[in-house]
DNA sequence: ACGAAAAAGGAAACCGGTGTCAAAACGTAT
DNA sequence: ATACGTTTTGACACCGGTTTCCTTTTTCGT
């Protein structure tokens, strides 16, 4: 049992186990060229004190610190809160802590703050959430300031080992499928705002499938959202006055297809009777909401853990898958189309 | 402008300024006793260089790390998100970060678990978010570890200089009071949780204006969940089963109210015609389920800023207050009563 | 048994700040 | 000019680790 008071030092173990501070640092640093005997003596007085290192002064000794942080700037709350539940899984137990950083990403001082606060930290390393980890300055930053950084997206960046990402672009195409299928052949989309790979990739699967299934995707049934909640039901509107006959829409997440749904109750459409909704994210919305909604689902949590991994241990075999596949999830916000031309 | 390459130190600025590092680090640190000319003299060079002091050395000398800790364990992630916001509004651009922990209350080595962190992180301070921040012993904890700490919690707790609050309990009555108004005098409770302490004091709210109004509020109208989705379905369905005649169900939480939502429309009931429902939290599932959702509003992100301030700024003005106000916000689910009886 | 190479361990400096306490500088009364 | 009380400043140890470099011990070939 250690005894209170102030915690013991490195100093303390080395004097009750009469041996310098340094082989108490080897010992701590699992250095090799110890005597087994000599380790299991000092680890022993180490246990019996209840002795841990203190961080702040490795931090200082090694110019870094055993903390990652998290960069994000993203308006879905619970995708920003499941990434940190799946950080925190992976160190857990560890001497890591996360620190959390929302940045701007329309500021144009945003680089500068980010370079400060890793200068300031000397984080181990970082991690990136869309969509600013889409921005390839801010990860050249981290290069250039040697912290480790791993970025989460949704589409293959340069250097496959800091990246973790699902495969949405296939996904979507799955639901393409999916709703063409159950026989629905004029399908819109809301699509995410400019300068967001996954809205990108997202679109590109939506027409590479409906291209792949001869179908007709005229171009005002392609509206654009900016992801948030209000923008889905503009864009439904938009998209239903321009092009009626459709029967389907593809939103690129489930804050606009919910956007979408409230749209289509102003204008007396039955969901799923004369309207299908397919979102993605499968955040709580699109549980909650009524009838609830078919959307697509992806292992957030465990990306983060992933993530995490990465950069605290690369080695280990939880670490190395970067892609993680997305699901659909099918609820009751689709049906086969009833709609009379 | 700095020149590049290893950051200044402390060092650097005394030679440059030809002064003795302590009176750098006096400059700094604000000390009063120093002439105005040499305070000056250094801080000339201080920009000169761009120094920045080390905050890995300061935390080392002075035991102490400039992070906040957030301590969590809640089930609504946009209330952690807001308030991690404001906490974050507090301390940009000072030198502090934010560390995040979520916890687990369920487990019963929750509090030797944040005594680890406490004591590896030797943390400034931390913010208690509730269903925890009602924990006394871990209010004990922290000031045996000599850790600032803010807790948020919906009612006054022993030392009020280290909590931010809202005022639920007047809230729920003025919920009360506004449905008494319109017409209704069979109003149920789904209440929240035993052991939290919004729970209680949004359940003694609605009863003292129950009984200031002279209405009945039979045992079967008062149900209970647990604050997630699901319980406020099977809450609803119980009160409703129990108690026919009910016209306005008030719930504890919007996730809550959600629930009873779904429950409502599985039974045919239509809201609000045949139902009303007020929720509580104002979260974004208020205004995104259909219809809107009326329920109460708090400010979490200011009250995030403010329980920060209260530890890195204890003598401003905006750390000042304690108590922030909830305001009803009116949407669609409320409206006269119309069953027949 | 001897010397050389390899292995193990330690002394002291260092990371970049802060605390203590004494010395220097200053102003002023004698 | 001297003595004395303040105000300013600096020298040095310290926080608790790591790194560098050197000494001691062990191992082993001959």
């Amino acid at each position: 049992m250690a005894k209170s008071g102030p915690a013991p030092t490195i100093n303390d173990v080395a004097r009750v186990a009469g041996v310098s501070k340094k082989t108490v640092s080897r010992v701590i640093n699992r250095s090799p060229l110890l005597k087994q005997a000599t380790r299991e003596k000092v680890e022993k007085v180490i246990a019996e004190l209840g002795y841990t290192p203190n961080p702040q002064a490795r931090a200082l000794a090694l110019r870094r610190n055993f903390l990652l942080g998290l960069l994000h700037d993203n308006p879905n709350a619970q995708t920003v809160l499941n990434f940190q539940e799946g950080v925190l899984d992976a160190i857990r137990d560890t001497e890591f802590a996360l620190v959390v950083r929302p940045v701007d990403r329309h500021s144009p001082a945003m680089l500068d703050d980010i370079r400060n606060f890793l200068e300031q930290q000397r984080l181990y390393g970082v991690l990136i959430l869309p969509p600013i980890s889409e921005n390839d300055e801010l990860a050249a930053l981290c290069r250039e300031m040697g912290c480790g950084y791993v970025r989460m997206g949704s589409a293959a960046l340069d250097e496959a080992e800091q990246l973790v990402q699902s495969n949405d672009r296939e996904m979507v195409e799955g639901v393409v499928d999916y709703l063409v299928e159950l026989g629905h052949t004029r399908i819109g989309l809301i699509e995410g705002p400019q300068g967001f790979r996954s809205a990108f990739e997202r679109r590109e699967g939506f027409l590479t499938a409906m291209t792949r299934h001869g179908l007709e995707m005229p171009d005002d049934a392609l509206v654009q959202g900016n992801y948030r909640f209000s923008s889905g039901g503009e864009a439904a509107n938009r998209l239903l006055d321009q092009n009626p006959h459709v029967t389907a829409i593809f939103a690129s997440n489930d804050e606009m297809a919910a956007g979408a749904y409230h749209a289509a109750r102003e204008r007396g459409v039955d969901i799923p009777r004369d309207l299908s909704i397919v979102g993605f994210d499968d955040s709580p919305i699109a549980a909650h909401i009524w009838p609830p909604m078919t959307t697509v689902g992806w292992p957030i949590r465990e990306m983060g853990k992933a993530a995490a991994l990465k950069l605290v241990a690369p080695d280990t075999a939880e670490a190395k898958p970067s892609c993680f596949p997305a699901r659909l999830v099918t609820r009751n916000s689709v049906a086969p189309p009833s709609k009379k031309i």
